[in-house]
DNA sequence: CATGAATGAGTATTCATTCAT
DNA sequence: TATGAATGAATACTCATTCAT
């Protein structure tokens, strides 16, 4: 119709696959990855069904997908704190933070990672745990030197407390998840539960 | 058709119910709660499929009953530490221990409980969210009471320190239900979580 | 326990078939063929599911015997109206009184012959059509005598009137059974009806 | 793939709900709509099973709408008859034929209306009652208006007569419906059935 | 690349019927 | 006779996935 017009270019979006995710993020969150129709993604990514097939092999995918980029960038950011030449303490401390924080302003990714991967146990199994190892390690490596510096008590296995701080982080975001979603009382959770940690950890 | 077989045997089973429950661990544990089809319950349990509904009113209702029994089961047996006369510090101590002791015996249902619940997010919201309240108010409870008696540091939120505490446990319970299952790591990781909370949670 | 008691005879009942029959005419009417299920008649009639198979082949036997039993009731009396002495314009008047009056006596029963016998189009077509065209042939030989006799118009086919009547009278009770089942309504339209038919057929 | 084949034929049917809806008469009309599969009527309509559920709401809506769209059009050709100019006895008679000429070439239809629609005593209630009532409506008018012009006696319910006319109708149909189906006698009948109803309304 | 109509495999649940007691 | 717990065949409906357009 337009003759002149220099690009119809009806649909813009050349970033679909991003939108398919966070759609799936979103929707995920909100229903559980079981109850999620394939449809309903499609149609709150403003995309038709049958085009979530070209980005995606399967829904299955689709989860894996959101879980392993949002565990890797959680990774990047936590590896470069566990890194950096801050005392352990404040380490420990950012880890917490960085965390929750980070979640805070994806409120929705938090539930995704805490929540719906758990609702496959196959892919729990799969993905999942590996995944939960190096994030367990980054921490217990943190703790270790820590102990080997001679911040931390040495008495205490360092995965062992990783996995309680794992632990600890995620059902703070669960009940928070699940619940009002209050930001400051997840910041003021943030700050017992790292005071809690870091108490127990200390050298005497 | 068979004339010789060895007993009809429209066995009389009294244990249909546990039976099943029984079943529905094992097969949940296994397969995750979406995968297990109520025929492989069924199957499991050496009963007819429409069996299962003589006992429960649906699938859900299987996946409920086993976490409400757990759960409860293991709440009776917090509250009476929680409400004994020993030291703050032990209690918290058995807690943790009877926890993750509970757990040792019973893998599969530890699997169920940590990981197959959150399978379906409307059984969670629905039931776990009160039930997981009232553990978690168990355990706040004894640490405002240490609090007020004087033993716990007055400064931490009891309900965040119950949360990060009942984290800290599924968290060892996950690992231990996805993993080897060795009840020697177990009872040692038990150790350093309750050590990691005491020193954590001590007035100085 | 009582040790002379002359009999205890905790379960009188040495009538239990009518029992069955009258509480299946009872849910038949209320809720359909169909919709109700084995148990249901059961609970109504105050025996166990398994008695009814005592009594009858299965659930379709019962609706068969009602029907059949019905039926058969409704065409005796309907017999002795069409061969009494009576003028024929009295036979006819009494045929459709006879008819709406018993039913009126016998609400459910009426439900059950005029909606539920439809509801199984293998029944209907290999039990009701033998009886219906005995229906429609005692008030066809009626017609016919009539007109025989001088006293109805002999340009009618008889079995078409008689078809007709049936008709008529069975949607009265239709709209009867499905709404109000108010009496005086349901006396009040069969005499309408009877007038209606009576000048369609009288000779002039 | 198949380079050579004919036609792909993914069949763009364009027609498939009226495909269905045709099937559907089929097969309610031969085996009932209870003993009906729902896989049966996608069978004989050339569809996958989940393509009626594309169309329908669900097994019951299929039947509803079978008898909603014949009442539908049955009522629109009454109404026209029905306020025409012609004198009442006309009217009556053409309402008469109307209907019966109507379903003598769609007798498949015929039987599923008459007897299907009465195997659901909810949907009977739901569907049947109100279309049926304008029905009767339309035809009480007929006859109310030929009582207030002259033409028809004053003395019966226009409702009663229109019901009892319904019945006959319906009655007629169900006969042939059921049995042999000839043309010929539905026609026969036909005229009987006016003649009979002219006569018993005619005032004298 | 994108669409969405069509597909049809897959499953929880029901309920008539049986039979050990 | 009577019971009612147990059975398991039977089926409506859903929804991930495909593919002709």
């Amino acid at each position: 119709m337009a003759v002149h017009s220099p690009a119809p270019r009806r649909k813009r979006a050349p970033d679909k696959r991003a939108r398919i995710l966070k759609a799936a993020i979103k929707v995920f969150a909100k229903n559980g990855f079981y109850a999620t129709r394939v449809s309903e993604i499609a149609k709150a990514a403003g995309v038709a069904d049958g085009t979530i097939y070209l980005y995606f092999k399967n829904k299955d995918d689709v989860l894996v997908t959101i879980f392993e980029e949002g565990i890797e960038r959680l990774l990047t950011i936590l590896r470069e704190v566990a890194e950096s030449e801050e005392p352990f303490e404040n380490r420990i401390q950012r880890i917490i933070e960085l965390q929750l924080g980070l979640m805070e302003e994806q409120r929705d990714l938090a539930e995704v990672i805490t929540v719906n991967l758990r609702q496959s146990s196959r892919l729990l199994k799969q993905y999942a745990t590996p995944l939960f190892m190096q994030y367990i390690d980054v921490i217990a490596d943190v703790v270790r030197d820590g102990q080997e510096e001679g911040t931390f008590r040495k008495d205490l296995n360092p995965r062992v407390v990783a996995r309680c701080l794992f632990g600890a982080i995620d059902a703070i975001l669960l009940t928070w998840a699940l619940g009002e979603g209050d930001p400051a009382a997840l910041r003021k959770a943030a700050t017992h539960c790292a005071s809690l940690f870091l108490e127990g950890l200390r050298k005497r």
